[in-house]
DNA sequence: AATAGCAACGCAAGCGGTTGCATAAATAAA
DNA sequence: TTTATTTATGCAACCGCTTGCGTTGCTATT
């Protein structure tokens, strides 16, 4: 049924490695031959096997994305389905196809990764942060490899694409101080690991050198985010401002305040890290530090092209983030 | 740098087809023999070149999960990409390879759907309703594909599994019908196609004879919904009840109950389509329509697998929902 | 003891392209 | 006109694995 690039030679007359060569664009062809060959091409409905082609040329024509998803809410993150449509988008462009992967899964105890790179099925890997660990970087190490997150395991020579955490949260912290707002605490996160230990440092960092930290971690819900919160305005010296580590927690927080009878933002401010579409959304709307995902998948993927081209071979890319002002945090 | 079959052939002194027999399990092979060849692949850190296992088999390996995001928002949809991790989880256990595709886009004025399929870079495809066209059909007919929803356009040997919509708007209706609600509306939606147009079906079907339908259309905002459901509150004979279409669209209608003073449930029930983890933490919580999306994909991927495998050639499979009952619509 | 049957494995022809090298024809340089 | 170049295409050897068929040696059958 499905036709060869020798039906399409004979066909044409020719031999294949010239027909190879004209799908290709190789080598000088002239123009009556290629017209020969383009014309046996669509009479025969001719697609060039992409396997037999991978196989002969040594490239997969494909890169993997993978993701440390536990569950499918993790899955389902923001941030990284929407990074993962921008890279898709760049993938397509050069002719590339896109493979996901779970590595929290294994099979034969090779994990998906390895799986992936050394079964050939790649020519490059995206990775998230989480998976960049030694014995992992040992294997990788010669292949194209860019880490869509700043790793904690810093080496040089690895390539990766982060949004800057830090100056996302010095960003919210000055425009609070412009505010008028003075008492500014961090509310969410684990309590400092990851891309949550850049945030808060950046908090720090922006803090007046006179004004005392406040740090609430919360397990990530809705629920501990109110509880802090509330327990927050009850401290001799509470806070008068917050800045939220994630949408859910912001939240949290906003029910905490209504409940506590507080206005947003006349007397307590909140901004919030990740300008989902929830936050435009809720009552007051929240200020929020944008992170252009899109950007951030396409530079990632961008950076692995390159370095699949091997144009590159080492880059750290930092991407700043915006601020989008709206009623939560502004009584000015 | 890398081993090749007959690497380990030659040192565990046997033909490569051996080597590729106790790989593959094929055929009887001696136990003495299998221990070399074993022994072999492990001293060479044996792994098979996918590629040229799949040019060989005349299998990809992979199978196609296409979508037709035209943005980011799209491909974040919730529905989908919660799907789409059970859809990679079903893959690596039958050690499948989960290719990511936008149909939006065009390579050569090949949809990328003709191209995975024609240039056999996967064995199988899930298609997303909006793609299926009669044009696409032709095409598409004696390729291994299932539907993950249900196409608008009927045709015999179309495999699709979807969520039954109908049978989730009438749960909702009856549940708000029991908390003792007599005027239900059906608030969002674009007013009937696709999944709106089953959904509608399934209010209008739950609906006591002589009630007459209220319908809402809106264009997906929560400003639209809100101002929707204000205007709805000013009819002479305004609902009592909103089924809405979405949590976007419900979080509206909330802002608006809360603005016009009506008291969410005493006054007026709020049941909503799909369970978002936004749902939840609303104030107060939403009843809604939970769709197990999990099932959803694992059901796509399997009938995809058993189509792959030539174990069947036509199912059509409808998921029923299930009702959450929160704060929103109890006032019993 | 002769034949049949089966287990264990080798041989080699693909699978459908790509590509270095060779060749023939056409053109340019000497 | 002869030789050096360039242009256009053919030849055939891969790329690494699979698989139908064939061979060898050994055990079971009569």
């Amino acid at each position: 049924m499905a036709s060869t690039i020798h039906d399409v030679a004979k066909l044409a007359g020719v031999n294949p490695s010239t027909v190879s060569r004209v799908i290709n664009g190789k080598a000088s062809i002239s123009e009556e031959t290629k017209e020969k060959i383009y014309a046996a091409m669509q009479q025969l409905d001719y697609h060039p096997n992409s396997v037999a082609r991978s196989l002969a040329s040594g490239l997969s024509g494909a890169i993997g994305v993978v993701m440390d998803a536990h569950d499918a809410n993790a899955f389902s993150n923001e941030f990284f389905s929407r990074s993962l449509f921008a890279i898709e988008q760049v993938a397509q462009a050069k002719g590339y196809n896109v493979i996901i992967a779970n590595s929290a899964k294994r099979m034969g105890g090779v994990s998906s990764i390895e799986n992936l790179m050394l079964e050939r099925k790649v020519d490059g890997l995206i990775l998230p942060p989480s998976t960049v660990k030694p014995a992992l970087l040992k294997k990788v190490d010669a292949f194209p490899y860019v880490v869509l997150g700043q790793p904690d395991i810093a080496r040089q020579g690895t390539c990766w694409v982060d949004v800057n955490n830090e100056q996302g949260s010095a960003l919210a912290v000055e425009h609070l101080y412009k505010q008028g707002y003075c008492r500014i605490a961090y509310l969410g996160g684990d309590g400092g690991t990851g891309f949550v230990k850049r945030r808060i440092k950046g908090y720090h960092s922006a803090l007046k050198s006179n004004d005392a930290p406040m740090i609430f971690p919360t397990d990530g819900t809705t629920q501990e985010a109110e509880r802090n919160t509330a327990d927050a305005l009850r401290l001799p010296q509470p806070p008068d401002a917050f800045l939220c580590n994630d949408n859910i927690t912001a939240f949290g927080a906003l029910q905490a305040l209504k409940k506590a009878g507080r206005k947003v933002p006349a007397d307590i401010g909140v901004a919030v890290f990740d300008n989902y579409p929830l936050a435009m959304y809720t009552d007051p709307p929240l200020t929020a530090v944008n992170v252009d995902t899109a950007m951030l998948g396409e530079e990632t993927a961008r950076l692995l092209f390159q370095r699949i081209e091997r144009h590159i071979t080492n880059r750290q890319t930092m991407l700043s983030t915006s601020l989008i002002e709206r009623e939560s945090s502004c009584r000015m």
